[in-house]
DNA sequence: CTTTATTAATAAATTCTTTTAATATATTTA
DNA sequence: TAAATATATTAAAAGAATTTATTAATAAAG
């Protein structure tokens, strides 16, 4: 979008954002911590949290024991007042889950969709419409603030208009918020599942929010990358940042169909390693990751040594990220992660420390993501959840 | 460094700047003109054109022709007001120019380091300065209101000490901004070369500022490049982002100082083309960058056909750049583009949009630098004017 | 030549922020 | 109990853009 003056909005907008990354992540805590931590001042804090209490999506919770002076007052996401819905669509199956405003998943249902290689895309979105409504039915019709969609990639996200072009047939251009709009009548975000990914493992940061750059690789059945920029999404011109998984790391590499050749899937994703066991044995019947997976699990050498390989390219990959952005942190994760994370972590450790310059190995934090549950799609409804706080608009109309 | 709370002064700041980029690039215009480049209300710029007036960086310049209604009154960068004063450090040379406040060249020297092995920097700096003091008083004493450096990299930013990590020695940790501030009494900014590369090429776009990333390729001795997200550079962590000269192209590549192996330097940097073309010829006496670039110039074809195979190397490298950062516009700049800028344009276009998805290639300006001068020079500058028109303080003392 | 519509610039009032400073409140400690 | 300390709130201030109204200048229409 066209670079524009800007005005007080953006102001408060980031400022709640800030407080509400913060107070979720403190749990219960007090206005003045809140405040130390934002470097905002106190009145500022009360101000932002009176609205919030008005809103019923922050509560007040007793005191809290000091050493000496006034005691605190508690104050917290009042995580049950509302929910929203988190949606994931991979290309072999869809989930949908519900959540509290802190973020904390409630009940999760997952739909294959081995089977429907016959629908287009507005047969799915029609399938996760339903889905949702039944989910909310289930929940004794609980007030839901919004549904958060993560999608593979890449697509182009420009004018809100999702449209995958690659992979999966009949999702070009499809209009998915629209069309789940329609359906469910709730407002609806969509992400890039890479990019939702990096943002619940944002949230999940012990002491997060202090970086400016921290990359989610995603490295599944393709490899993806979510980039966050000073605790924002960064997406490019279009939409489609973070493409790693077509990032050459061998001029004379196999051909890739993006048109590239020694694309970084051929190397480090899960398919071309199913695909490079299978070579390999050669049975009759070919095997899958989850066959490889256990495999590697219990130390079978050939599946180990090409995991390794594996890794070890994806660290290659890894190697240009930083040259060319710099992050602060980096963490890994998806299907690869895994048939073993020691390895993972030992192997691209080994390579990304040998290929960096190491001023920059000194300072970086890269490591296997330790997540608890499905990053991405809880990345969604994070994502909806931190819309709804700077858009009381969405729900005010509920109240 | 921490994302905290942020308040009004951010606001405005950014309105000035975004005011002084298109002011500068109108030349003269109208405030309502402003206004609507920038989206900001007429009182708005009004406002800030008559702090920008009185602190006498903006005059009116008479009345502007227009079809009905009130004449406009022109409103113009006060030019000759003030000067700044931009630095290139290179390997082998530095320059010092003058510059008049809407980022236009005065004048310039440049000095030769070549037989300056035997100093270190704080040696150096001090040429730097003596070159500094002499331009001021050439040009008659006249008002400097900040210094812009540029220096190569990679080098770590953070709390304002940049050190040199490779290449010349004596660099390490060298707090430059200190030595030249003490020694010339002036603010000092600092910056990457690419970097202020990629800004003085923003500045110098018809229609800039629309676009949320630019990418400044500089192909010379090293390859390096400038990332401009939303019109503000982007560092990354330690403020070595865009060390794109060390990302691989090639898992099996030579190896390379940086611990790396097939890194782009080796690939597409005059440095390894100037060596090819030796280790084809094998002279008594080996030929440098000038002698190659009046070969390709003159359509020798051993030196035009490594040359394009450098170009292609490059176009490998920014493919990568493309599927991570997916920018809006990148600009192929430096001593590579010099010897045929066709070629180069060809080749780059060839390689990149066959290597990337078709609807990004349709949507990708990619283009051979034809800005006229030294981006890298003049760019230390602009981000001096900048600094200026965004922090009243380092001139009101001197008005 | 007068009127009208149009455009530009400014001024005053308004609104929406954060911040400052003062105040009230509550707790510990001496 | 008094003093010190810490938290939270409130009211006023400060600073920003915006809205609304006003003044001004010009071209076009009649």
């Amino acid at each position: 979008m066209a670079k524009k003056g800007i005005n007080q909005d953006i102001i408060q907008k980031t400022n709640r954002s800030l407080l509400l990354k913060y107070l979720r992540r403190e749990g219960t805590c007090s206005r003045v911590h809140l405040a130390n931590l934002t470097e905002l001042k106190q009145a500022t804090v009360t101000n932002i949290m009176k609205d919030f209490i008005d809103w019923e999506i922050v509560k007040e919770v007793g005191f809290l024991n000091g050493n000496k002076g006034r005691r605190s007052i508690g104050i917290a996401v009042n995580k049950d007042m509302f929910r929203v819905i988190g949606v994931r669509i991979a290309r072999k199956y869809f989930k949908v889950a519900l959540y509290d405003l802190t973020g904390e998943l409630i009940t999760e249902k997952r739909i294959e969709l081995e089977n429907e290689t016959n629908r287009n895309a507005s047969d799915i979105i029609e399938m996760v419409a339903d889905s949702i409504k039944t989910i909310i039915i289930d929940n004794n019709n609980e007030k839901i603030l919004a549904i958060g969609v993560a999608l593979p990639g890449p697509f182009i996200a420009k004018k809100n208009r999702i449209g995958l072009i690659t992979g999966t047939e009949g999702w070009n251009n499809v209009d998915v918020r629209q069309l789940l709009l329609e359906r469910c009548g709730i407002p609806v975000f969509l992400e890039h599942d890479a990019n939702a990914g990096a943002y619940a493992h944002m949230w999940g940061l012990k002491d997060a929010y202090k970086d400016e750059v921290l990359i989610y690789v995603a490295a599944g059945q393709g490899i993806g990358a979510g980039i966050i920029i000073e605790g924002e999404i960064f997406r490019g011109a279009l939409g489609t940042s973070g493409e790693i998984g077509h990032m050459s790391i061998d001029r004379f590499g196999e051909k890739c169909a993006c048109g590239n050749q020694g694309c970084l899937e051929k190397y480090a994703s899960s398919t071309e390693l199913v695909k490079k066991v299978n070579e390999e044995l050669n049975l009759e019947v070919a095997v899958n990751f989850k066959q490889v997976k256990e495999w590697i699990e219990n130390g079978d050498e050939l599946c180990v040594n090409l995991y390794k390989e594996s890794c070890r390219n994806l660290g290659r990959g890894i190697i240009n990220l930083i040259n060319i952005l710099n992050p602060d942190i980096i963490i890994i994760g998806d299907e690869m992660t895994r048939p073993n994370p020691k390895i993972m972590q030992e192997e691209v450790s080994e390579t990304v420390s040998k290929g960096i310059l190491k001023e920059l190995w000194k300072e970086i934090d890269l490591k296997v993501s330790q997540y608890n549950g499905d990053s991405i799609l809880d990345g969604a409804a994070i994502m909806a959840i931190n819309e709804v706080f700077n858009n009381p608009s969405i729900f005010l109309e509920k109240i």
